[in-house]
DNA sequence: ATATTAAACTACTTTATAAGTATGTAAATG
DNA sequence: CATTTACATACTTATAAAGTAGTTTAATAT
């Protein structure tokens, strides 16, 4: 699979924080619980994207998240990136991949660049304002 | 990952056998020591061609496997969903998944079938043919 | 016929990754 | 200072990918 939880529970948490913004940060208890989704396993995503500053998270009495943008300054390919690495269809391409040393000889190493440049530009085309529920 | 090493070696099989094709049948012996990929896994992964018609093999002296059709008559997409199951950027789309009972209100479920789609046109573009060797 | 070659089938093992849990620490507020 | 919530780390479990081993069946050449 090519998105695995991680990135899928990640837009969930932010489509969550954008639908229902009021001001007030929004703890994750409660975005976890709308969702259905472990705390515990959020809070071990959450860090990919507070440490990308696309969400701010503050500690205590009246802390929890938010979003720092408008949602449609989010993409979901920015997301995906940041929370499942890059959005590599095959291992060669994958972020901590070593160089295959049979590149040169590879036929079928043009197609799966040409496939991730599709997968990205499908995905940065999409932002969380697009995902969030219609009035 | 989206494609595993499952489809990956079934699209060098048919490569292969279509690159070093003389008539004869090529046992894939032969294919595993020029791929450098064990010859047992291969025989596994390749019941999904035969039976699906893609290639024929036979049995003792002489015996192999061979391509039914032109090259330029095999898409990529064809390989890789008989090898892969679907195209499915995510579990909610495998082809094995049970149906989501939220998927009524998931707001993300339309994104992911739109890629699905984007994915099995773009390999279904790609025949065997591409990806030969040109000389 | 029979030895040889190679596909086809089945069951098993190993390895890697995803997914989730548990526990504890740090920061903020009432 | 008690409570709340983010943040950090280590650990466990579940699932799937990747690969092995052994056996059987079918074809050919001698």
């Amino acid at each position: 699979m090519m998105i695995s939880t991680r990135g899928r529970y990640a837009l969930r948490v932010m489509i969550d924080l954008a639908e229902n913004y009021d001001g007030k940060y929004i703890p994750m208890k409660d975005v976890a619980l709308r969702q259905d989704i472990s705390l515990k396993y959020l809070e071990r995503i959450l860090p990919a994207l507070t440490k990308n500053g696309l969400i701010v998270g503050v500690h205590g009495k009246g802390g929890g998240y938010k979003l720092v943008r408008h949602p449609d300054e989010y993409t979901v390919g920015e997301i995906l990136r940041l929370t499942e690495g890059n959005l590599s269809p095959v291992a060669c391409l994958a972020h901590d991949a070593d160089i295959c040393d049979k590149a040169k000889e590879c036929r079928t190493l043009n197609m799966w660049q040409g496939f991730q440049k599709i997968a990205n530009e499908y995905f940065d085309g999409i932002t969380i304002a697009d995902l969030m529920k219609k009035e």
